[in-house]
DNA sequence: TGACGAGTTGATGTATGCAACATAATCTCT
DNA sequence: AGAGATTATGTTGCATACATCAACTCGTCA
């Protein structure tokens, strides 16, 4: 087998070309270029002291990913999702994370589900202090181990271009200060967790979906969102 | 709005990158090399009369299509999915079809579904007559209508990577010859369309993931599908 | 005879130069 | 002054040369 490398979304792909994307992706994801501003291969390649070629693979795929367009001849800009396509890749995570969550439930007693059941405690722990950065990273992990717990790489892997489309943990943020949404996410785990253990593939597809469609409207419904 | 080139799996992308890319994957899925065999970017650069520098970025891509694997200072090689792979991207499948399916019903009357309609009644023709070459190219118009329906692009841009590395079409032929197949395949799809009709979302969506496994299930019994 | 290792080969990975093109600024003519 | 054409500029797209590394060959030694 190939050495590999896996993403914080669970996405595995060959070691070698890691590293320059992930540096140039955290760079676009963090913020410091505002949506549609021009992203140079020549100021990126001087500033990771490399040449422009695998400047160009890297946005090639960041353009893949859907983080940044590339306009022939033109340039590469930013890219922020319009309103619409957030509609679109979130009917996408219901349906991915659905059948994440059935999988997972006809799978069995394995590993993940006792990872499941710590991750609510903890979260009832976060949400009880408040701490609004550590119940997002669990929110993330309980999604994340489901998909990886579903067994299935390909899923693993589309999922996670889903979610670095989305840039998900932004969108979560906000959403935690939502009065109640808390507490209501929760409950909606634990629903899921429930029937999974009960290895009620159906319930549990159906309540992951739920689920992801209640987290969905949280955060259209949210102002900061955009709106074009 | 970017000039922008669709491809036969419903894909869009930027024009400028497409034919090249396309020639190289029709060279490699078209069967000129075995699965495992070595893809010299050199001899591809000669072969189409390019550079090397347009044939890396066209072999990232058909990576990333999972069509071929590229090992890190060693070269390309075609790829052919396990038989694993098969199963898990037919869950893939089943998924985004239904999901397809489900939002096509609940966009009422539209355009999609006299084509549907249209579909089904040449469908009948092709299977009298017996012309599989025929009735194949209509599953795949069905199925790819019903997805460009769902109005979804993220959706039909997901769907397209899938078939791409599914070589659907290929699976396809195989499974026309089985006896009965085309007969309960067509009730299947008549079933979908008078769900979508009714708009019955929920009936739909399940119709359509029945049929999906259906399908696989012909697929995967095949004698001549992998099974390593 | 088999295992180990240096050298060779052939491929990819990267850097860089040039050309082509889109866009913006400027100039000219009315 | 305004509108069109033209030049100017900055960017990407491609080609090519070189660096780098993995796999293989072949010779040596136990």
């Amino acid at each position: 087998m190939q050495e590999t490398f896996t993403t914080e979304q669970g996405l595995t792909l060959p070691v070698h070309d890691q590293p320059l994307l992930d540096r140039v992706r955290a760079l676009i994801l963090g913020g410091d270029f505002p949506p549609g501003a021009p992203v140079s291969e020549v100021f990126l390649a001087q500033e990771f002291d490399v040449s422009r070629t695998p400047i160009r693979e890297a946005l090639k795929q960041l353009q893949h990913e859907g983080l940044v367009e590339i306009r022939p001849k033109v340039g590469t800009f930013v890219r922020e999702p319009t309103r619409r396509e957030i509609v679109e890749l979130f009917q996408l995570k219901e349906s991915f994370e659905g059948l994440a969550a059935g999988l997972l439930a006809r799978r069995g007693p394995v590993r993940e589900l006792s990872v499941l059941e710590r991750n609510l405690e903890e979260s009832d722990e976060a949400a009880a202090a408040g701490d609004a950065e550590r119940y997002a990273a669990l929110v993330h992990e309980f999604h994340q181990t489901i998909i990886l717990g579903a067994d299935n790489n390909k899923l693993a892997e589309h999922y996670g271009r889903l979610m670095n489309q989305l840039a998900y943990h932004r969108l979560v943020l906000r959403t935690a200060g939502h009065p109640g949404r808390i507490i209501a996410s929760t409950s909606e785990h634990r629903t899921v967790l429930e029937m999974i253990k009960d290895k009620d593939h159906f319930g549990a597809e159906a309540a992951m979906r739920n689920h992801v469609y209640a987290s969905s409207r949280e955060v259209l419904t949210d102002s900061r969102t955009r709106t074009d």
